[in-house]
DNA sequence: CGTCCCGTTGAAGCGTGTCAAGGTCTGTGG
DNA sequence: CCACAGACCTTGACACGCTTCAACGGGACG
């Protein structure tokens, strides 16, 4: 039973129940101004089932797409079938506006589970940064989190045993959740399957499972039913070595511009 | 037998011979006054022997790094001891100017073999970007092929055998140095030892020299003496599933600013 | 009521790691 | 010129973590 309603606001503390507020304000500080056109931003959008795809290898993309409620992921197909996820993006996530410009995209970017997402054009991107520069302060340094992200996932798939790639994967996406208000200390809903998991921690999905399965042993985590109850987040932590620092840079506003 | 010896241009272009020239040529027209910015800072520079670190881990860095001569890399290392190699600099790459910018390195930064590099203060760099939008521009799509790269390297050790990830990254050096002209055709210069190879391959070392051994059987490349001298290009990039796209992106033009 | 997707578990095989020993090369100092 | 040390490469034997294959159960949904 997920602790609340997906179309339920994650709290009521005015613009800051948008994720994309949340996120950002936690790398600069944003004026009200900002905040409110970040809001606009989140407001309505598009309902996209789960397992669909917004962006697809080899397509010219003209439009940013901002995640506002539920889970999608950047992800490659092997010539072999074989699948890696190399990203997931939560709500707050602005799916790269800058890679959206290239003219072919080399990966793909698909939906997980049920999504709320806002297509946004490249010029009201532009338009967006150039009048409000703290927020333009702020996706840089979201994406200089992003990109420390993308290295932290190659070391945990080069060097880590299969119970510390998926712990570190699961405070991962816990920290993450919690930043946009969608994760308490004990836990979070997750729509991910094994298979994601395994795709994502360079993994069989026969061995996700024993790793779960070895997790809820050890008392640190219950994963099922689409949901990640934590029962040891220090214990967890210390199996997967999880330094939550690459995702909270610790000085915003360092960052000129 | 190196074909060229390291302190000698690789061209004799005029301004093409630096390397950070021939590469952000690639990616954004470049006029003669922003050539001739970019070869200014290419000159002089310092020598730094292998094996030392230029950023630790924990710093707070105040310079961006280009390296000119030889090969750096991005690492860090597990409690264990393990190491994670997470990025190749080579010839031409500017050590992310905005990471560099963060309170706190979350990784390190060292030489592998004896490097040439450029230390240039954040004002500097920031002074060069807005003086000459061409220089901005290609910078933003380095780093575009940076970030693909590293999304590159989750997809090589998540999904790929032992002989495709050595492949893989033997091809991506192979295409990278001939970028910037440190490659040819028949093969390049590499002063990785085994060693390195494993800690970014998420192998050991023994079993890289079992992959190179094969690969030599194979007669596709033969890998020693800080030498890799390539017998079949096609083949190799056939067995590494090779498709350059992510390092060259099809339209430089499409990003605006 | 059947189907399909997902999760679960067992058994067997294999790719890669670990351990150990020795070889080669290079630089260094006697 | 030789002796030695240290770093790197090479090879073999063995161990183990993970994959693969297979079968079954349960829940969601048409």
């Amino acid at each position: 039973m997920p602790t609340r309603h997906p179309s339920a606001p994650p709290s009521p503390d005015g613009h800051l129940l948008h994720p994309i507020v949340r996120k950002l304000s936690t790398y600069a500080h944003l004026d009200a101004g900002e905040r409110a056109a970040l809001a606009g931003l989140s407001a309505g959008g598009q309902r996209v089932e789960g397992r669909s795809d917004l962006l697809v290898e080899g397509a010219a993309p003209d439009c940013a797409v901002l995640v506002v409620e539920g889970i999608a992921c950047r992800y490659r197909h092997r010539p072999n079938g074989a699948r890696q996820i190399t990203a997931y993006l939560l709500p707050g996530d602005l799916c790269d506006p800058d890679v959206v410009h290239l003219s072919r995209m080399t990966h793909s970017v698909g939906t997980i589970g049920p999504c709320r997402i806002v297509r946004i054009p490249r010029e009201a991107l532009a338009d967006l940064t150039e009048r409000h520069p703290g927020i333009a302060r702020a996706l840089r340094h979201a994406k200089l989190a992003e990109e420390e992200t993308t290295r932290e996932w190659v070391m945990n798939v080069g060097c880590r045993s299969a119970i510390e790639r998926v712990s570190h994967l699961l405070c991962e996406l816990h920290e993450r959740l919690r930043i946009v208000g969608w994760a308490t200390k004990a836990g979070y809903d997750l729509p991910l399957t094994q298979q994601d998991v395994a795709d994502t921690t360079g993994l069989s999905n026969v061995h996700v499972n024993r790793v779960l399965r070895q997790l809820r042993l050890m008392r640190l985590v219950e994963v099922g039913g689409k949901r990640v109850d934590i029962l040891d987040l220090p214990g967890l932590r210390a199996v997967a070595e999880f330094q939550p620092d690459y995702l909270r840079p610790t000085s915003a506003e360092s960052i000129p511009g």
